[in-house]
DNA sequence: TATCCCGAGTTGGTATCCCAAACAATCCAG
DNA sequence: CTGGATTGTTTGGGATACCAACTCGGGATA
C-alpha cells in the first residue's frame, strides 16, 4: 500500500481514538518525524482527512477537528430518516445470510469484551444495517455520521446498564428486520437513535467539567 | 486564494460542465502544463477531487469519474427521505425572508434564460431548500447528491415542457412550505424526485446511442 | 514602564529532482 | 512471420530545496 494511505489510516486512527486531542495543532514537520516520511505523502493524507472533516485548517495551520457537541442533535435528526429508510429497505432486500452476519457481529461482543470492542461494534452495527439496504449512498452517509459521532462516544461515561440497553435495542431492530416487519423496525431504529442521543448528551453535560479538565477542545457545550 | 484551490475549482468546473469527458484520463503532467503550476498543488487538488468522487484512480492513473447511470435510482432513493425531512423541517423553521430568497432565485430564471442558468437553478433549488431545514448534514448530503446528478442532467434532452414542469413542481414545493403544510410539501417533494428520476432515465435510455457516439464513458446503461 | 518595531525562526506553499513501476515499441530467436 | 524478451519512455510516488508569510521575543524609544 502506498505510504500516503498508511499515514492516512494511522493518523485517522490516532484522531478517532483521541490519541490526538480535538483542536490539537498538527504541524507537517512534526508528522514528518512522527511517521518518518517526507511532507509529500503527509500533505496528501492531510488533504484527504480534511475531506473527511477529521482535520481542519485554522488559518494556515492544521488542527485536529474539534468535537462540536452542538451538532449531536443535528446528527440524530439526519440519521433518523436515513436509518428508518435503511431498515425498511433491509426488510425488503436483505437475505437471511446477510442478517445472520450482522447477528454474529453482535454476538461476538459479550459483556466481558474490552471497551474498544463495544465502541467499534456500536458504530459498525449501524453501518452494517445500512449496508443491508443495498443503497451505497445511505451506507456512505451513515458511515460518515457514525464517524462524526465516534469521538464523542469515547467521552461518554459508559455504565454497564446503558451498554446493555443499547445492545438490546440493536438486537430488537435486527429482530424486526428478520421478522420482516418494516414499520416496527423503523420505529425501533428511530427510538434507538433518540435514546442514544439523549444518553450521550446527558452524560456529556454531567461531565463537562471533567472534559475541560482533560484538555479537550470541545465546542458547542451549552 | 491558494493555487491549489484555484486549480481545484477550475478542474471541478471543467468536470461538471463535461469539458472533460467522464472516464477521460488525466495525467499530472498534462494538468501541469494546462494550469501552469507545478505538480504539488495539482496533486493536492486531485486528492481533494477524489474525496468528492469527481476524480478517481484507475490503477495508478487518474481518470475523470465516469457517470454511472445505474446509481440514479439509488440516488433518488437516498434523496427522498432526506428531502422530505428537509421540507418538513423547513416548514417549522424557515423564516418568511428565507423562503422569499428561494422564491427570488426561481423567479430569476425565466423561459428565455440560457441552458446553464436552468441547470444551475435546478440544482441549487434543492440545496437551498435543504438549507431552510437548518440542518447542515442534510445540506451537505443533498449538495453531494446534486453534484453527483449534475453531469447526468447535462446529458438529458431538455424539452420546453419538461423544464416548465420541473419549474412548476419546484414552485409548488415552495408554496406548501410557505403555507406551512409539511405533509403536502413532503408528498410533493417525493413526487418531484421520482418524476425527475423517471424523466432523466427515459431521456438517457432513448439517447444512449447518441451518448456513446459522443464518446461518453457512461456506465450502468441497461 | 508601556509600546512599537524589527528580525530570527518556524510554518505551510511551491517547484523540482529522483526513483520504481507500468507500458510500449523494438529487436532477435525460432 | 510470429512470439517473447528487452529496453526506452512515461507515469505517478516520494524527497528535498527554496520561498513567502506569519509568529514571537527582545530591545530601542517615547
Amino acid at each position: 500500500m502506498s505510504q500516503m494511505l498508511q499515514i492516512h489510516d494511522q493518523l485517522r486512527e490516532m484522531i478517532l481514538s483521541l490519541d490526538l486531542g480535538p483542536g490539537e495543532r498538527l504541524t507537517e514537520r512534526w508528522l514528518e518525524s512522527r511517521f518518518e516520511g517526507s511532507r509529500t505523502p503527509i500533505r496528501a493524507a492531510l488533504v484527504r482527512l480534511e475531506g473527511e472533516e477529521l482535520v481542519r485548517r485554522d488559518g494556515r495551520n492544521w488542527i485536529v477537528a474539534p468535537i462540536d457537541i452542538g451538532e449531536l442533535e443535528a446528527l440524530a435528526e439526519f440519521r433518523i430518516p436515513l436509518e428508518t429508510t435503511a431498515v425498511r429497505l433491509a426488510c425488503a432486500r436483505a437475505s437471511a445470510a446477510d442478517i445472520a452476519g450482522v447477528e454474529e457481529m453482535l454476538d461476538a461482543c459479550q459483556s466481558g469484551a474490552p471497551r474498544e470492542e463495544w465502541h467499534r461494534v456500536g458504530t459498525d452495527f449501524h453501518v452494517e444495517i445500512a449496508r443491508l439496504s443495498g443503497n451505497p449512498f445511505i451506507v456512505k452517509a451513515i458511515a460518515g455520521a457514525m464517524t462524526r459521532l465516534s469521538r464523542a462516544r469515547w467521552l461518554e461515561v459508559w455504565t454497564e446498564p446503558s451498554r446493555e440497553q443499547a445492545w438490546r435495542e440493536h438486537r430488537r431492530i435486527l429482530g424486526f428486520i428478520e421478522a420482516n416487519d418494516p414499520e416496527a423496525a423503523a420505529r425501533e431504529a428511530a427510538d434507538h437513535i433518540k435514546d442514544t442521543r439523549d444518553r450521550l448528551l446527558r452524560s456529556l453535560n454531567e461531565d463537562r467539567r471533567g472534559l475541560r479538565a482533560r484538555g479537550f477542545a470541545v465546542i458547542g457545550l451549552r
